[in-house]
DNA sequence: GTCTATACGTAGATAGAC
DNA sequence: GTCTATCTACGTATAGAC
């Protein structure tokens, strides 16, 4: 049973297939014509083992997120279970987030980076039934994420935590989807940003640890950012103490507008 | 010629019309069809005033990127001659830059918030024409803010400099989408988080001037965070002191993998 | 279980009447 | 300049042979 071409093959080869060819081209933008050519299948293959595109798509992420997820839910019980119910610090919610995500570039048998750049892009995809997909694949986590991060930042209001939650999702997902993609914006490749001099071509796994350590203080930086001034409150803004990381309190350098 | 159908009108109801779809739907989500039916005219008419589904999609974005980043020059031109040769301050530079977008939204008759929605899903799309497009409409403004972060902060590597304007971006983006997609994520709407009392719907000038209350503080602490420890090279990691703000020194807390 | 062949709708684009 | 009618290619899905 070792190259003969049983169903589990198959359905591993579409898949697999598929994963790269929403990664390049979107969903919409994907056909299955090209993915049952691309993967030496026939045209109905796809409708035999899955039922349907969207179903493709949806497991596509499933066998990706489940492990993700699983792995993510782990990190945060470990690291409870080691703090004994004080709080954690806001640097290891991260780590355990976002690290665990970024580690899986670092290993195709994971999916790589050809996975993490798919699901950066597919987060901001419009249709519908992506959008409920994700919200059941990442309600547990996110909700057990956000109470982490209350608990780390007591004194932050909970929606400010939310909203920055909220840009941290952001900065990461076009991080990932752009190391192949926002040279556009950023005018050069990012291979020649990774490495301190030879500029040619890098790796994906050495990619994903750079950016790794390159996007971690920042979301940090961001997270542990001073509050805003209250715009059309009148209570003040504290500044949120956060245990283990001395919080700096700068001035607040974005006034409202219009009062 | 007030309520008369001119040419103008209907190009004009045409580009309404599929920045909204665009917006709601995707690119390769929305077809001509619907398009020219929901702007009341012939389906041949796209083709006659724009010559093809593509460069109709350019002409969206041309007639708002045009003046965002005239915008965006202007008001960097006006901070470099007040400074008169000085760098600029950080937070003066992210103000000009995310600023200025960001205020398109509080207003209907630049595109308001449908058009910074759609900027922040199409980013991703990875249809070449597009990267290209936004390459050669961007070039410029993201050319000559480049230049005025790396004279904002002198001692941070230019290649860290481009890597966190792209988390910037990043954030930014999402921030924007997420405004009608991304309680996926949260697990709420976002009119609750930005009102502190008020939980119902949020109109959409409101929401624009809250998303840059909320978001410009985050983006700052990310710039000026700490940089990261050198991982494969033996140099330190100096300090960026920035002018006017304090930088704030905090632990390193990402440590790599490995070394 | 897998593939061949095809159904049936819709995509973007255009020729030519008005 | 605008519209009708239509072209050709491609979309997903399925019925039925092997």
């Amino acid at each position: 049973m070792s190259d003969q071409k049983t169903n589990h093959d198959t359905r591993e080869r579409i898949l697999d297939v598929a994963e790269r060819l929403f990664m390049e081209h979107g969903y919409e933008g994907t056909s299955m014509r090209v993915i049952t050519t691309c993967a030496d299948v026939n045209l109905a293959a796809v409708n035999y083992h899955f039922g349907s595109k969207e179903a493709l798509l949806r497991e596509v992420f499933r066998r990706r997120l489940s492990w993700l997820n699983r792995e993510r839910l782990y990190a945060l019980d470990a690291l409870e279970a080691e703090a004994a119910g004080a709080p954690l610090k806001p640097s290891q919610i991260l780590e355990a987030f976002f690290g665990t995500l970024l580690r899986i570039g670092e290993q195709p048998s994971l999916g790589g980076m050809t996975f993490l750049r798919l699901l950066g892009r597919t987060l901001t995809e419009p249709a519908e039934f992506i959008r409920t997909f994700f919200a059941s694949e990442y309600a547990e986590v996110i909700d057990r994420y956000k109470q982490a991060l209350y608990n780390a930042l007591p004194d932050v209001p909970k929606a400010e935590i939310v909203w920055r939650l909220h840009f941290m999702l952001g900065a990461m997902s076009y991080a990932i989807a752009g190391t192949d993609v926002l040279r556009v914006v950023t005018g050069c490749e990012l291979g020649d940003l990774a490495g301190e001099g030879a500029a040619d071509t890098v790796d994906d796994a050495t990619l994903a640890r750079r950016l790794a350590q390159r996007l971690m203080p920042f979301l940090l930086g961001g997270l542990r950012a001073p509050l805003p001034s209250a715009p059309d409150s009148s209570k003040a803004s504290p500044v949120p103490p956060s245990e283990g990381d001395r919080e700096p309190r700068t001035a607040n350098h974005l006034q409202e507008k219009q009062p």
